[in-house]
RNA sequence: GCCCCCAUCGUCUAGUGGCCUAGGACACCACCCUUUCAAGGUGGCGGCACGGGUUCGAAUCCCGUUGGGGGUGCCA
């Protein structure tokens, strides 16, 4: 595969960040469109960092997404733990270039070296004194005079100042390689030539672009895009909010609306409507079109997306997806009663009530009970009159005599009911809705009791029939 | 503290000097539809942070102020 080479490169933390999925799918969208690559790496350099399991949940979040392992356009994992020794060799280049040194300082001495002098962090003490590797000793990059331009695709040119950047560290004092490092040499190995990635790296990369630049490449095209922030507009941290994809999956968001919202925070389809199919994003996604502001990650929008998503499914494509949730063993029924017939028949009723499909379940939980539980406050307030009552009675035994049990002919029956006695609909079907589901609300009543079947309805409004004797 | 980024309705955004009396979506409110609850339809509320320039003309360009965010580790 030829083309510009992006690449994802995630910390294993234990779950899939919502910011980093955006990032993936921005990366994937680009290598895909542009006949590219995506290059998964994993920063598990860190060796708190470091569980197996956790480079799985990696690979199957993405998967969810869209970003499969199998398509061609994507290359890895690749760790980044195993390239130690490439890092090293190169900062042992860049130490016999003359481009870092050696440092025997600690943190104290720093701090009291600073106390001293009223300065503030490393003032490139060891500089010229001329250190050679050792224990303890740290390597530090040689910071040249002058600035650093950053050519960033979303935010055009940024300058440092290199007199503001002081001489950081390339390999800690037990000789093993930073991130900063590392991240640089597997890029340049890689033949990385787009580093998208989220803001927070910006002060990072004159560095980088230094290191690359020290070691005689070309540093590559970067882009930094907006982080996600929280209602309090603090970047999404793991403590304070909910930032696990994983979570989101099991709480039942579909993987299209995810895909479909993440890709607008910060970025808008073409053509006018913000719910978009992937295939379009890929192709209009840009990121000179991509907004400069960190963008809130709004459950209430996420929430509008997967009902959208939920109510353009077909009956089928609802069964499949809502599956694990109606046959969990948590169910509010025993799953072994659960009918895959009857929840198709009633499906187009539940669609547009489901936010997520968690809720499916719930909504659908009366026809599966072999008895439901009458809530008591409402069953009084449907039968609160002496006019309910009597419809409910005239209905009961309208329905014992009905010849043809659908939908259009149990609404007429009730109907009648409920004339008879001066009650709308609205009214009428309170008590029947209680009797038979338990609930004073729930998907429309006699396409619900048109599949519930006649027996087990007539059973029921026999037995709530019972209790206003 | 220092460095960097950012600034259009509550939120996500459209807008790239005249098409802007600033458009859409989510949220919220009202009404309609109606078999409860949803969904759907119609309408409403609501914004260019502020101050200076540049220009015949600025949400759009420049400067400043204010506000917000990110970074500032021998983490990644």
């Amino acid at each position: 595969m030829t083309g510009p080479r992006y690449r994802f490169a995630p910390s294993p933390t234990g779950f899939f960040h919502v910011g980093g999925a955006r990032t993936a799918l921005w990366n994937w969208a680009l290598a895909r469109r542009e006949g590219g690559t995506f290059v998964l790496r994993i920063e598990d350099t860190d060796e708190a960092r470091n569980r197996p399991e956790w480079t799985q949940g990696i690979i199957d979040a993405l998967a969810w997404i869209g970003i499969h392992a199998d398509d061609p356009h994507f290359e890895g994992p690749y760790f980044q733990s195993h390239y130690a020794e490439q890092h090293v060799a190169a900062a042992q280049r860049l130490h016999a270039a003359g481009a870092a040194y050696y440092c025997d300082m600690t943190a104290a001495d720093i701090e009291a070296r600073n106390k001293a002098d009223g300065t503030q962090g490393y003032q490139g003490w060891s500089r010229d004194r001329g250190l050679g590797p050792g224990e303890g000793r740290v390597l530090r990059f040689r910071v040249p005079e002058g600035s650093t331009v950053v050519h960033d695709q979303v935010r055009g040119e940024v300058t440092f100042d290199n007199a503001t950047i002081e001489d950081f560290v390339l390999l800690r004092g037990n000789g093993s390689p930073m991130f900063l490092l590392a991240n640089v040499v597997d890029d340049l190995s890689m033949g990385i030539t787009h580093v998208v990635r989220a803001e927070e790296h910006l002060p990072n990369t004159p560095k980088q672009q230094m290191i690359w630049q020290a070691l005689g490449h070309q540093p590559p095209t970067w882009a930094h895009v907006p982080v996600l922030v929280n209602e309090q507009r603090k970047k999404l941290s793991k403590r304070r909010d909910k930032v696990a994809l994983e979570m989101y999956r099991d709480e039942g968001y579909l993987a299209a609306a995810m895909v479909n919202y993440l890709m607008t925070l910060g970025w808008t389809p073409k053509g006018g409507s913000e719910i978009a199919d992937w295939a379009n994003m890929e192709a209009d996604f840009r990121l000179s079109d991509v907004n400069l502001s960190p963008a809130f990650f709004d459950l209430k929008k996420l929430a509008a997306f997967n009902g959208e998503y939920i109510r353009a499914m077909s009956p089928g494509a609802f069964l499949d997806a809502a599956r694990p949730w109606l046959t969990a063993t948590d169910a509010p029924y025993p799953v072994d009663r659960f009918d895959e017939t009857v929840f198709l028949a009633m499906a187009p009723h539940i669609q547009p009530r489901c936010v997520t499909l968690a809720d499916a379940p719930g909504l659908v939980d009366f026809l599966f009970q072999p008895e439901v539980a009458i809530d008591s406050e409402a069953w009084a307030k449907a039968t609160g009159t002496a006019d309910a009552v009597a419809v409910f009675r005239a209905a009961s035994s309208a329905y014992e005599g009905l010849t043809e049990w659908n939908a259009d002919a149990l609404k007429a029956a009730l109907e009648a009911a409920g004339e008879a006695h001066g009650l709308k609909l609205g009214k009428a079907q309170a008590p029947v809705r209680v009797a038979v589901t338990g609930r004073t609300v729930g998907p429309p009543l006699f396409e619900s009791l048109e599949c519930l079947g006649r027996d087990e309805t007539l059973r029921r409004m026999r037995a709530a029939g019972a209790l206003l004797a």
